[in-house]
RNA sequence: GCGGUGUUAGCUCAGCCGGUAGAGCGCCUGAUUGUGGUUCAGGAUGUCACGGGUUCGAAUCCCGUACACCGCCCCA
């Protein structure tokens, strides 16, 4: 047998209605706050993602699917998307058109990571970029609107966790700092960390490892080493989130791991996800356009959701969400009645209602096909009705049958 | 990439110290002629993940592979 590759999996009803709720939610936030999709192809040229991911990260070190093209060219299946969306901007000159440019994605990311709950080698992100503006106003609209998706996904229970990372001016002093106080505690802390306090001093602050705490909440914070500029952003953006009233936690171990954050970064998590608690993650990129060719400077601001995890949060949240409706079954009778229904159900199906038309067959075994797909209504059509020119029209959840004219059945459905 | 646990009917799982498989749910059929949800009776379905080994004999023991899950790394 044929099964999915590793790491990838069949998206089926009903969790398939959950999945199309979601990115319908979040298109109609994106669209209120004037954002509009754009949609960038699902490989790219791989230099785009070694200059615009970093390449020391993660991802571009161990996780890219990347390919030889029949050219020799070679090409890489996206991992994320804004180093793409970067790419569209400079590429189309965007920067021209008048005011931000406000732009939202779905679709599909590909990592080649070890397979687990909530992480998958193909995995799809709904996200959004706003660029052409460093104003921390839009920082905190980012966020207030990614915490907005989530809410009217009905997901509760989630934490907002922020930080800044500094920029190109003070991170590096920040690092120097943590790498020298690294020199003296480092021998003291777990494996990773001491191999951390060489390669990735930042990667240092996010360690889980109990014993390590104490040592690490006494390392050098970035806060006292963000410049003047840095630390005027943040306090901005933290008052603008506290005027919306929006509950976040500003955690200054919050290390993005790819290379292109300047200044605000940030995090949402959800307890229901397991060791893969992230469920979104974004943040500032001011340098990013620069680094990837653009000769005008194009500051910018992102997130990702990931849609896997969002969609299995509120299925584990909320179980029962996914209910399709069948608003009319037709039960035939006969041979002609089949011919009949079958035009009443494309007339029917032309308002928008949701018809299925049973088989023939005994009425007793169509009733029990329409008990279990859930139908509200059945419409029995059979001889008598068909001569009658009125059929029964049978209410399933109370049992009550009545009977309508074809004028009466398209006038309620 | 590293470590660990698991893989038996569509689903959830049982199968003790080796003697070639079961339950519940679901599915199908029937309880006479045009009426579901309850009940009753009957039925189908598994190369026991795959490959090899030990053995007279393996779902059951050993090794390998694949996949899933948990932890690490990292992230969405």
């Amino acid at each position: 047998m044929i099964r999915a590759v590793k790491g990838t999996r069949d998206i089926l009803p009903p969790s398939s209605s959950v999945w199309n709720h979601v990115e319908a939610v979040a298109r109609a936030v994106f669209r209120s706050y004037n954002y509009q999709e754009i949609r960038t192809p699902i490989f790219e040229e791989t230099q785009l993602f070694l200059r615009g991911v970093g390449e020391e990260t993660d991802i571009v070190t161990k996780e890219m699917y990347t390919f030889p093209d029949r050219g020799g060219e070679s090409l890489t299946l996206r991992p994320e998307n804004t180093a793409s969306v970067i790419r569209a901007y400079i590429e189309h000159r965007l920067d021209q058109l008048p005011g931000l440019q406000k732009l939202y994605y779905i679709g599909p990311m590909f990592r080649r990571e070890r397979p687990q709950k909530g992480r998958y080698r193909q995995f799809s992100q709904i996200g959004a970029e706003a660029i052409g503006s460093p104003s921390a106003m839009v920082d905190a609209e980012v966020i207030e609107m990614v915490a907005e998706v989530l809410t009217r996904c009905g997901l509760t229970g989630f934490s907002i966790d922020v930080n800044s990372v500094g920029c190109p001016a003070c991170r590096p002093k920040f690092i120097e700092a943590l790498r020298q106080r690294l020199e003296s505690v480092a021998p003291q802390m777990c494996g990773d960390c001491q191999r951390r306090a060489t390669t990735n001093p930042l990667r240092v602050l996010d360690c889980k490892v109990p014993e390590d705490q104490p040592i690490i909440d006494a390392l050098p914070s970035i806060h006292e080493h963000l410049c003047a500029d840095c630390a005027g952003h943040f306090e901005l953006v933290k008052t603008l989130l506290s005027d919306r009233a929006i509950p976040y936690e500003v955690k200054p171990r919050l290390v993005r791991g790819l290379d292109y954050y300047t200044r605000t970064t940030f995090e949402f998590t959800h307890g229901a996800l397991g060791a893969q608690n992230s469920i979104l993650g974004g943040g500032r990129y001011d340098g990013l356009a620069e680094q990837l060719g653009s000769k005008v400077p194009a500051p910018g601001i992102g997130f990702s959701i990931g849609e896997d995890r969002l969609v299995m949060s509120i299925e584990e949240t909320q179980p029962d969400t996914a209910r399709p409706v069948l608003d009319l079954f037709l039960a035939p009778l006969g041979p002609a009645a089949v011919r009949h229904c079958a035009a009443l159900a494309y007339d029917l199906r032309k308002k928008n209602t949701v018809v299925e038309v049973g088989a023939d067959g005994r009425l007793k075994r169509v009733m029990e096909t329409a008990n279990k797909l859930a139908a509200r209504y059945v419409l029995i059509v059979g001889e008598n009705e068909m001569n009658a020119g009125a059929y029964a029209l049978k209410d399933m959840a109370s049992g009550e049958q009545t009977t309508v004219t074809r004028e009466q059945l398209l006038a309620r459905f």
